[in-house]
DNA sequence: CGGAATCTTGACCAAGTTCAAGCGGTGTGG
DNA sequence: CCACACCGCTTGAACTTGGTCAAGATTCCG
């Protein structure tokens, strides 16, 4: 297949097209503590949302206390924008955030904005899937903290908001082995732990070789 | 978490909202032979797909020879609509296919009816990652069995379009696990394989509960 | 009929999970 | 102020699922 040999650069999803955009028309502005539920799974939608501060989680229980976090958001980003009536999964905060909400009155006339969101969502969502179905631990890791320095502002420092638990549940991994890989990245000196929380990334460049 | 005692149905993706919907405005028919690419990842684009009869699959190479497909589209579903001006992924042709394709000049005067597509897609992604990330072998056929049955028109039997190894790379597997689930759903009668491309299913429910 | 795909099966192996224990920080109550 | 319990995280050892490698079986065609 000829197709192969194209150049396949990484693509990171435009993390800025929609980044900071202020989006027009009248909202409320909530703000939730950490671990509260912003909609559960079944709620009807009736707003979407953009994180002012702060940090949502959007995920689905399973049986057998399983859960996958389908993506989490971060200042400037929407969520909460869905295809049918209900929701078809959780949102909570998982640090104090505050949001500001939007009406869905009229999903017709807000189209042209909530395109570019859908479009972004979908977006998102399969490069997740590309992770998730394809690369082994390491590379989930790599290719996560990669994503998290790009959309908190292409930082060396980063300040996780989320837990070793939550990034288990979103890279489709267990809690162990996330610790384990966090451990051999510090190891090799890609990474340097100054907290659980606070990670500097020492060699970006090692990153992104390991998560493509 | 109280959140966790609601009623978790396993939500398929609203297969009929834009199933065979007919798009209004002009549009070229166009056929592709079983294993032609339609777009490739770098390529601009410029036009969005109905898939008439026939299957696409849209996915991304990673080295080493992996690769990941994102998504099938059957007849009266819709793909080629993306975040930016250059395709993210490969379409190719499944089996020999026609296509009804729509020119994307004015993505804002098509917002409307793109934003269906964009949730819809998005959706599916997420489906497909919960499935990918939280479930083990046999959850995964059955979720993908079941998944492809809603959507060709709930039939009990089943013609699949794709080879073992699109199935792998669909579900994040390799051709040998597919192998020896679908060995061991038919060792349980769950179904039964005319040949190695026509399914019947014997036990839906047994299925169901499967994959959840 | 022969050759090439495609698919199945088996044996072995490795990545990641499970289970269990320990560490370190934090908050609470005696 | 210290003791103790709790929580989130780390580490180790045993185990399991699915991957890898290799050999056959089956189908598809020319």
């Amino acid at each position: 297949m000829n197709a192969a040999s194209r150049a396949l650069e990484r693509s990171h999803v435009a993390p800025n097209n929609i980044g900071r955009v202020k989006i027009p028309g009248p909202h409320l502005v909530a703000t939730y503590k950490a671990g509260r539920e912003i909609y559960g799974q079944g709620d009807t939608v009736t707003k979407y949302y953009q994180v002012k501060t702060g940090t949502v989680r959007v995920y689905r229980l399973l049986e057998e206390g399983r859960r996958q976090i389908v993506s989490f958001h971060f200042a400037g980003e929407v969520f909460g924008v869905e295809a049918g009536s209900t929701h078809r999964f959780f949102a909570a905060a998982i640090t104090e955030t505050t949001l500001a909400v939007f009406r869905q009155h009229t999903v017709k006339e807000h189209s042209r904005e909530l395109l570019g969101f859908a479009l972004d969502g979908m977006a998102r969502a399969q490069e997740h899937l590309l992770v998730v179905g394809r690369q082994c631990a390491v590379e989930r890791m790599a290719a996560f903290l990669l994503d998290l320095s790009h959309r908190l502002g292409r930082l060396r420092q980063l300040r996780l908001p989320m837990s070793r638990q939550d990034i288990a549940d979103y890279l489709g991994l267990t809690i162990e082995t996330v610790s384990r890989v966090m451990t051999k990245l510090k190891e090799r000196s890609i990474i340097a732990l100054q907290d659980t929380r606070a990670i500097d990334i020492m060699k970006p460049g090692a990153l992104r070789s390991l998560c493509q």
